[in-house]
DNA sequence: GTCATTTTGGTACTTTAGTATGAAGCCGTT
DNA sequence: AACGGCTTCATACTAAAGTACCAAAATGAC
């Protein structure tokens, strides 16, 4: 609500400015009102994408945008987070191990750790936490 | 592209438009020169506000957007999608049975028709094909 | 009220998931 | 070289998930 306020009163003195810019043009007999007009067209035009930008990427970004740094601060290891991806995507443990070449108990251990440093019971709640947390 | 170039022939189309309106008024002594000035501020500000709105869209809205269509061709039932819900969210099936008050042999049956009908093989499959469908 | 569908529930079984534990090789740091 | 962390793999086990098949209420449409 402030911003708002704050936002639509800078609009209105910037309004404001270009009357008496203009005003004083056309009296100084310069008359070249079409720059004004453009002028004020493209500042106008600049300042509603902006502000649209702003309000917009707010509930924009957070969707995509996928944390790294939150990986770290999990203690995920690198294969660790590899393979929650594939659990994410639906594999099983042996489908898994075939698609990065390694065996189904070495999936195994690492879906354990992911659950423990994830605070999670099931492969299922892993990835759902792991969307919360925004990085998947 | 295509549509970038339009908006902005558009955009120039207007400005023109408006160029030859405020040359009118002033040849004509009338000298509202405020009025115009703001007529063009707003505008563009409109025009701004509404093709950012227009293209940010298109990446706000499918993301939110659950398709209830879709639920119905594939022929999920209500109970059948509130457990694929549950299922979602990390639930074991004791665990969804004791949330909706049937036993886990309900939510197991409800299960594996949800398995089958939306073509997977393990609940985190199917989390991920409701998914890509906007069901979820 | 009849009929089809949905929802519910059970038993018995197979498969997958997950735990516990131990161990070997690799890799970067100190 | 020694150390800690990561990755790999195995065995043995328990717990969940999933399949198959059946069957009885409940629901809603005609």
């Amino acid at each position: 609500m402030k911003k708002t306020v704050l936002t639509f009163g800078l609009l209105i003195l910037a309004l404001l400015v270009l009357f008496q810019l203009s005003k004083y043009t056309l009296v100084s007999g310069d008359s070249n009102i079409e720059i004004i007009m453009a002028a004020v067209a493209i500042i106008f035009f600049s300042i509603g994408i902006y502000l649209n930008k702003r309000s917009l990427h707010k509930n924009v970004l957070p969707d995509s945008e996928i944390d790294l740094e939150k990986i770290d601060a999990l203690d995920l290891s690198k294969r660790e987070y590899e393979v929650l991806k594939e659990i994410s995507l639906g594999l099983s443990n042996k489908e898994i191990g075939d698609k990065l070449f390694v065996s189904e108990s070495t999936i195994k251990t690492h879906v354990s750790n992911i659950l423990v440093k994830l605070d999670a019971k099931r492969r299922t709640q892993a990835v759902q936490i792991a969307k919360e947390m925004r990085i998947l």
